[in-house]
DNA sequence: TGAACATATGAACAATTGCTCATATCTTGA
DNA sequence: TCAAGATATGAGCAATTGTTCATATGTTCA
């Protein structure tokens, strides 16, 4: 049985798609944390500030405006502010759906 | 409107099933590579042995080795040897999901 | 305005990571 | 059995990462 031809094919698609494929690795990245997929989980359920955040995860306020800043920059949560607070929430479904799917893995 | 009740809910939530969250950001770690995503991707295609895939993502047999020893050892992929060749492919249809799941946000 | 509170940011550091190089292990076929 | 091929593994190294500490920025209210 040759597979070679099979074989290119899917070399082609890879080396075609590479930079799809770094991003897709990005993404991953952000959700590759304890303390980032704590806040994300947080925040399916609810808006929050940063010191909210920071008291239930029981680290740093610094750590989690790094953490949020990095969540921020890769447009997974937005915010508004609500007089001297920072308000905090997810962009849209697709943490959760990335979320749920991972779960689905992990709880089998 | 006082919402503090719902949070001291979701703080529950998070510090109960923390280790389950730390699962989950390990698992998503495991895909937070480039070479190893396009690696999962190619196995989505077709089963495929360790000089197949150093070939057509042109990085050292020893680095990819290194890779699969790390998606075997989390049971993303499995083994069998077909003559001096190791033949990986994947374990089940999670790893499938969870880069669809991915894409899905990548591709927006 | 200024003190107190909330958040952001930069530098520094330890820990982790992915790669390369050298070499070991295992299998086949002459 | 032994040389060649395929894969695995360990040490070493540079790069990245997550945290803390100190401090800056921004907002409210007396």
């Amino acid at each position: 049985m040759d597979n070679s031809l099979a074989l290119s094919r899917i070399k082609e698609t890879i080396t075609r798609n590479g930079e799809l494929f770094d991003s897709l690795a990005q993404l991953y990245k952000i959700f590759a944390d304890s303390s980032r997929v704590k806040i994300l989980v947080a925040l399916t359920q609810s808006e929050m500030c940063v010191s909210e955040i920071s008291e239930f995860l029981s680290i740093t306020q610094s750590a989690v405006s790094h953490q949020l800043r990095i969540l921020k920059s890769s447009n997974l949560v937005k915010t508004r502010r609500d007089g001297k607070n920072i308000v905090y929430s997810l962009t849209d479904n697709h943490v959760r759906t990335i979320i749920d799917c991972g779960m689905e893995h992990v709880t089998e």
